[in-house]
This record gives structure tokens, C-alpha cells and sequence, in this order.
DNA sequence: CGGCAAATTGAAGTATTTCAACGTCGGTGG
DNA sequence: CCACCGACGTTGAAATACTTCAATTTGCCG
């Protein structure tokens, strides 16, 4: 199940566009990345990275979803987030990584030469920049989590997972939910690994999604694909406050007043 | 209760050592920042940050434990972390803050203004990558917090948040206690932002509490002061992997092979 | 068509929430 | 000095939600 990938032939520069801002750098160090860039496409399921085994290498997710995951001591894993395309992996300027990382679907990733990139951030302000919001984005996103699983109810995550999921696929479905009122949603991971990102079991997640269903929030059409009938409805269950949400809606947080420190 | 604070003359050097390692950064970012740098003291129970409302500055925790805390719609306030000393906090290239930031204890803040600070980024190098190597270790630690989070029982719950507390004390009671077998504890928080924290109720964490006493990992000497007596015990009550607690175990984590990706 | 994995459903057991009451501590004011 | 009060923590008991175990259904693939 480990490290079975392919090798793909050229088109490192498009991929790489998807991935990053590419117009926002200067010339050079465009073309520095799409020189150390490698890609890598991996089926479903595999194992890219084993936690505690020093990486060589840091990587952007160019298509596909995969599991960041923590192995317990009793053999449970729990899943401590999900990465999209054009979120960056591995571990800059550090030691080895602190979980694994799984493909849960079909999954091309750019590679990049952990030391070459880290030199090539010195070198380059805009790269170093770009590389700082998106830490700052993901910590963002982390603590967004934090108050998703931190519901008491189990019901109240799951739609608290849609909600986020909704705000970081492609199609954007919070947009025209608002309007339309119908959006399809493919939910990326299994129930099994939805129960060990949210911290529960399979059992109370299917019993969750039903209850959301009867609750008219969404509609299940198949396991792996549902309808979100009422994506505000949602937000309120799962409490109401993820920033996440607020960013994928558009609404633009606007400066009350000048605070002081 | 808000900006209640005391302005402290002078000593912004000294207080500037204890939070970021200045003799890393050469001689002029170090006196750039001790320039910038503001200090001022802030009661237990102020609010030092409202969540939208847009920052001219960061802060550096110099002394003191604070809360970075949402409130929900209904009325409810979740905990999405503790910032210790040394901790940096404010929105570093962006709009306003996501959560309200309020003072656990008696509280010294290294006040840097916004704008100076990363333009001051951009000229130096070396505090660039302090900051960043900072964002890495608040995501692994943002990463912790989930799982101890989504443990499905409160006393597990409530063992990860005292390894952690251990992993970030000064004392540093992970290794006295290993030796020693008793180290005491401050809680550092009441049982409500406990239970806000964990996201569950005041009584569920008293009953949490005498439960890991009644278990032999802790004594309860009084609500805010409990010795840990087991704290490879309570690192297992908590599921066994966290980031925190091997490092602060002082554990080594040796790269096993080296890994392709 | 059978076999397998994933998802669902049911029922009993366990943990947490909720509501209510009580105890302790520290401060206030008579 | 002491009674009172409020904030905080603790405890108990009933209601609720989740977990666990077992059984069943569904969909997919050989």
C-alpha cells in the first residue's frame, strides 16, 4: 500500500500554477520551482508519508484529497486534518514528520527538494511571503477545527465538516446554495476515516447523517454524495462561527473600529 | 474589563530576551525590535484583543497565560488555545483578528506595531525565519490540541490538556516528575474555560479531575493546585501521541531511515 | 451469482449533560 | 467580629447522547 506511485512526464509548470500563485513571483523564482519540481501521481490509499521517517522532501497537493493522520498507542488513528489542492505538506526546516500522510483519493502532488526550497526561500521574499500566509492560513484552519470537533454533539461536527468542506472545494458550493438551494457535495473519505476525523465511530456517523437529513439540512443521496439543502442551517448546528465559512460566503470582514493592543 | 492596562517603563530589552532568542538575530534587527517594542501589563480577566476589530500590533507573551477565545452565536465561548510565554499572537500581513484574546493571569505583552514589524520581517532574514519557525510549531501544536480534543472521554481529555500544561510550564514538571513522582501543578485556568477548552460542561471536569485522582495519576490539593504522580500514565490516558509531551520529555526523535516521498 | 467491504439499523450498556442542591472561600457591610 | 452574598467547585439523580456489539442491507467486483 506504501509509496505506489507515478511517475509523470513533464507538465510540472501547470501543475505547479494550480498550486501557487506563480504571477506573484519574480521570473527567477518561478522558474527555480518548476526546475526542482516533481510529479507524483498516487492511487487511492496510499502512504506518502510515515510519521517519524526524516523526509527529503516538502509537497504541494495538486489534485486530490489526502489524510493527515496520528497512529495511537491502541492501534486507533485519528485523522488531525484533511489536504486539499493547493495546500503544502512536510516538514520545512525540521525534523521528521509528526503523523502520516495518505492519499484518500487519487492524488497528484508536486514535489520539491526540502533543502532546494528551503534555500530558494531565502533567496526569494515573495516566495518566503507566500509560504508565511499560507502557514498563517493553515493554523487558521486548524483552530477552525478545533471548534468543529469540540461540539458536544456529534451531529453538530458533521455539520461542521460540511460547512468547511463546502468552503474548500472547487465548486464552492456556498455561493450558489444561497441561492439555489440544491448543491451537490462529494464527501472525499469513508465514514470510517469521517468517524476518526471527528472523533467518534462509524455507527453514530451514519446515525448523524440521517439525523441531518430528517432535519432537512441536507439530503443523502449516496453514501459519498449528498445535497446540501441549507448550508446557513448548517452553520448555525455546527455553532455558528467558523471562519472558514465566512471566507467561502464572501463576506468581507470589515474593520470595525481601530483597536488598540 | 477591557484595556485595563498598565504602561511599564523601560526593561523592553530584557523582556524581549526571555521571548524570542535575540542572539540568534544580528545586531540591528535586535535593536530595531528592542526600539518597537512596548511593554505593558495587563490584570487577569482583561481583554486584550476583540475579535474583529482590526490590530495596528502584535504581541509577544513576556509573562502570563492568556485565552484566544471564540463566542458563539448562542451565547456559548470556546477556547481555541492558550498562549504562553513566549507565545506571539495578532495577525501577521492581514485583517482583523478571528477570536477575542483575554488574560488568564497577570499579564506582560511585548506590544510591536503591525506595520514596522513586517516591513522589519522583509529586511531581516534570520527574524523571518524565527517567526516562521514559530507558525510551525503553533500548527503542531494547534495539531495536538485536536487530538486531544475529539477523545471521545472527558478524563482523557482532560489528561492531554495537563501533559501539555506540563510540556509548557516553566518548571517543566515532565522530567522531575519521572524521577521525582510528584510535581505539583497550577491550573492556570477555572473549571468554565476548562470546560470550554475541552468542550464540555464545569461538572464534567470536576468529575474528570476526581477521577484521574481516584486513578493515582494526580492529587488534588486544592481546585487550582494538583500534583502529577503518573505523568507517563495520564500521556496514555490521553491516547499516547503527543507532539508536546515527547518533547518536552525531552525524547529525541531519531529519523529512522530515510524516507522517499 | 457469490463474496466482500462499506453502510445502516437495532438494542443494551456506558458516559455525559442537565437541573438542582450543597459546600467553600473571600469580600462586603452591618 | 460576624452574617450575608456571590463566585466557584463539587455532588447527586434523572434525562440524553454516544458507544458497543450484533445483525442486516447495500453496492461493487470477480
Amino acid at each position: 500500500m506504501t509509496q505506489r506511485a507515478t511517475e509523470v512526464s513533464g507538465a510540472g509548470a501547470s501543475a505547479l500554477r494550480r498550486v501557487l500563485p506563480m504571477d506573484q513571483l519574480p521570473e527567477a523564482t518561478a522558474s527555480a520551482l518548476q526546475q526542482m519540481c516533481r510529479i507524483r501521481s498516487f492511487a487511492a490509499g496510499a502512504t506518502v508519508v510515515h510519521a517519524g521517517e526524516m523526509q527529503n522532501s516538502l509537497a504541494f497537493v495538486a489534485r486530490g484529497i489526502l489524510r493527515m493522520q496520528k497512529t495511537l498507542q491502541d492501534g486507533r488513528q485519528h485523522i488531525v486534518g484533511l489536504l486539499f489542492e493547493g495546500d503544502m505538506f512536510g516538514r520545512l526546516f525540521d525534523g521528521p514528520p509528526l503523523f502520516d500522510v495518505e492519499t484518500a483519493t487519487h492524488s497528484d502532488l508536486c514535489i520539491l527538494p526540502r533543502a532546494r526550497f528551503e534555500a530558494l526561500l531565502l533567496e526569494s521574499p515573495e516566495l518566503d511571503q507566500v509560504v508565511m500566509r499560507s502557514l498563517l492560513h493553515d493554523l487558521d484552519r486548524a483552530r477552525d477545527w478545533l471548534l468543529v470537533v469540540a461540539n458536544g454533539k456529534i451531529a453538530a461536527r458533521l455539520a461542521g465538516f460540511l460547512v468547511m468542506l463546502c468552503a474548500r472545494l472547487p465548486s464552492g458550493c456556498a455561493s450558489s446554495a444561497s441561492e439555489a438551494g440544491l448543491t451537490e457535495l462529494d464527501i472525499p473519505i469513508a465514514r470510517v476515516d469521517l468517524a476518526n476525523l471527528l472523533g467518534t465511530r462509524v455507527e453514530s456517523i451514519s446515525r448523524a447523517f440521517h439525523a441531518l437529513d430528517a432535519a432537512g439540512l441536507i439530503e443523502i443521496h449516496r453514501p459519498d454524495l449528498v445535497a446540501v439543502r441549507d448550508i446557513e442551517g448548517l452553520h448555525e448546528e455546527a455553532g455558528g462561527d467558523l471562519t472558514s465559512f465566512r471566507i467561502a460566503s464572501g463576506e468581507r470582514l470589515p474593520p470595525t473600529r481601530t483597536g488598540r493592543v
